[in-house]
DNA sequence: ATATCCCAGCGT
DNA sequence: CGCTGGGATATT
């Protein structure tokens, strides 16, 4: 019997410099993207066929084994297996890797509890859309810029969604003729947090049933139906976070891309360190969709595309904030004046200014929201031993821990705990002294000054679960909370109607951090909060104040006074001068291990190794290993190898082979969100 | 992922 | 000399 021979790529890590896939016999041809079950070494294992070929005479005669099941056939789409294959490539993750995070988990028992099939009828609200929402969406569904990615320009209260709706409309409804599949549309969101309210929104307007939700916390089950309705052409949007974007489309028309400067489009913390907005732009190409980005802080990367005209942009003009031309609704306090007018008075300055204190008292009265940030969690940002000023550190992360409102201290990157007593590892000392803020010193400071108030907060530590989530978001939009204290996570997404004010405790806070990021984030969190307030239809006037003990710095002025424009030309600079994205992509190389002398020893061989073999220049330049901000997480000390090269990914042979043979322990992270 | 091979370190 | 554990290595 003529015999077949079947190349499966198991789902696992498969050293990069061999060969990603494995030979199979087979009796009969198997289609690529079946999901087989294949001998490996003693054990059964997964994996996804590439390709079929005709028995051919091989080198070194391997006695090939036979292949497995088939466990489900048809089961990864053509695009996903050339999705995959990129991914692999531009950042250099074993592609069996990679493939993994496009299998989903399956679930037996396919039990189609036919959820209640009630037809509601869609409430279609007609919205008034404003000339420049028309505008906008006219230039998205032109022909002219059929392969053009769309920015939409403008913040949670100028209307993106509305546009969002009718570009979907107007390209999915009703399917041109030639078309017999339904066409699709793939919204990515940063969060978790914003997940909810888009459902209900997309839900209203295009009937729930066609819509399917992909993301981390929902049930194994559910995520595996929704993937299979992505399949079968059932669903026509879907909205999830990163990891949506490897659902298996049918008909992709349309990649949404909200909030699009939000560093959460990247998968940082494990392979594959992957970033929707790069592969987005090779599935639309794959699948001939549109990307239409949104946000009122673009990256200066898409900025600069704008610029170069690779990118359209569409600005939507904030809504008018209604009669308010008395006062500045944001105002910029100096925390030093706070110190000078209290000195004699008192002997700590409260975290609270006076004006933020006034102005909580005003809009608690008025019954208005409030919503305060501070950029740390717990209650201070370290604990000095007042014997000898010695920072007391976790043991395994080397870095500060943090003083709890239980009376504990703990570490914030791994869960060690000290105990309420803990002991001065340099002088024995016992008395300490906590130093800077976080929410939960926040919170008691709010308590003491309004008791009356309903206060809640909201950091990773106390928002892990969904539920929880959900629940302060009820809580929030029910006015159940007064004042709602937390990290940037509540900046981010959270579309939360009735704020009055908002308040930036510390806004120096934002750019302690040397990175190359650092004032883009730090600007588009600032806006981001002063967006929060005067929202769409509200009859009252919302204000942010802002603390600092550096009102002079240009990006808040920049940012408070909604100049993008010259926070652009000055970061852009900086970016050339300094051969930053993006004019560069970075390619960090970390290497960890519990041994301080190896990982020393291993960084610094690499680093000879690549200078011998490439020679730099302003297209190819390799920064000597270099300790990262956290030197020591989970008690595995780190080094660095920092490059950036011009053309990536075109780096030169050599190079790729180094990086491909790195041993693990390596890890390789491509566009990295950060280098320190 | 995991079985296996290899070798250092140690005990008999 | 053999046993054990850790680390590197191969898996068609």
């Amino acid at each position: 019997m003529q015999k077949n021979i079947i190349s499966v790529v198991p789902l696992l890590r498969i050293p990069f410099k061999r060969e990603q896939f494995f030979y199979y016999l087979s009796n009969k041809k198997i289609p690529r993207g079946c999901l087989v079950e294949i001998p490996f070494g003693k054990r059964k294992i997964e994996g996804i066929v590439v390709d079929s070929k005709d028995d051919f005479a091989r080198l070194g005669n391997i006695k090939l084994k036979n292949i497995g099941k088939i466990l489900e056939k048809d089961f990864l789409t053509e695009q996903q297996l050339e999705l995959a294959q990129f991914i692999s490539n531009y950042y250099i993750c074993p592609l069996g890797i990679v493939l993994k995070n496009f299998v989903p988990k399956r679930t037996k028992s396919l039990r189609q509890k036919n959820i209640s099939i009630s037809k509601k009828k869609l409430t279609t609200p007609t919205f008034k859309l404003t000339t420049e929402q028309k505008n906008a969406i006219a230039k998205i569904v032109s022909k002219k810029s059929a392969n053009k990615i769309s920015l939409l320009y403008g913040d949670a209260s100028s209307g993106k969604t509305q546009v969002y709706f009718e570009v979907i409309k107007k390209l999915l409804d009703p399917p041109t003729q030639k078309e017999k599949t339904v066409a699709q549309t793939l919204i990515l969101l940063p969060e978790l947090t914003g997940v909810e309210q888009e459902i209900k929104r997309y839900g209203k307007e295009f009937g729930e049933k066609t819509i399917a939700i992909l993301h981390s916390k929902i049930s194994k089950g559910q995520f595996y139906k929704n993937w299979r309705n992505i399949k079968s052409g059932k669903t026509k949007i879907v909205i999830g976070t990163r990891q949506a974007i490897f659902a298996p489309f049918k008909n992709l028309k349309i990649i949404i891309i909200d909030e699009e400067h939000d560093i959460s489009h990247k998968q940082w913390d494990r392979n594959p360190r992957y970033d929707t907005r790069t592969i987005a732009k090779k599935l639309a190409e794959i699948f001939k969709a549109k990307i239409i980005l949104g946000s009122a802080t673009p990256r200066i990367e898409t900025y600069h595309q704008i610029k170069r005209r690779k990118i359209n942009i569409l600005t939507l003009p904030k809504i008018e904030i209604s009669n308010c031309k008395t006062e500045n609704p944001i105002s910029i306090v100096d925390l030093r004046n706070e110190h000078y007018k209290n000195w004699k008075k008192v002997k700590i300055v409260s975290p609270i200014s006076e004006k933020l204190k006034s102005e909580i008292q005003y809009y608690l009265k008025y019954d208005r929201q409030i919503i305060l940030f501070i950029n740390r969690q717990g209650m201070s940002k370290f604990t000095i031993c007042t014997a000898c000023k010695e920072v007391l550190k976790c043991p395994d992360c080397e870095q500060a821990l943090t003083y709890r409102k239980k009376g504990n201290y703990e570490c914030l990157h791994c869960n060690f705990e000290a105990g309420d007593f803990p002991v001065c590892p340099n002088c024995q000392g016992m008395v300490f002294k906590n130093v800077g803020l976080g929410t939960e010193k926040i919170e008691s400071e709010i308590e003491k000054l309004f008791p009356s108030a309903k206060i809640a907060r909201a950091d990773s530590s106390s928002m892990k679960s969904i539920r929880a989530q959900k629940k302060l978001w009820q809580d929030f939009s029910q006015k159940k909370i007064d004042i709602l204290i937390g990290t940037q996570m509540i900046a981010k997404a959270w579309d939360l109607p009735n704020v009055g004010l908002v308040g930036i405790i510390d806004a120096d806070s934002l750019f302690n951090f040397p990175d190359f990021y650092t004032d883009e984030t730090a600007f588009a969190l600032i806006s981001q909060a002063i967006g929060r307030v005067n929202r769409t239809g509200s009859k009252f006037v919302g204000k942010a104040v802002i603390q600092t003990y550096h009102p002079e710095n240009e990006i808040i002025q920049w940012a408070t006074s909604g100049n993008y424009e010259k926070f652009y030309q000055h970061e852009i600079k900086q970016r050339r001068a300094l051969n930053y994205p993006p004019f560069t992509h970075i390619i960090k190389l970390v290497f960890q291990d519990y041994d301080k002398d190896l990982v020393k020893k291993e960084t610094e061989v690499i680093y000879k190794k690549i200078i011998s073999d490439i020679k730099q220049s302003s297209v190819l330049q390799v920064y000597p290993p270099q300790e990262p901000l956290n030197p020591k997480i989970r008690g595995r000390y780190r080094q660095q190898i920092i490059i950036k090269a011009k053309n990536y990914p075109k780096i030169p042979k050599k190079l790729h082979a180094i990086i491909q043979d790195l041993k693990p322990g390596w890890l390789i992270d491509v566009d990295p969100i950060s280098i320190i």
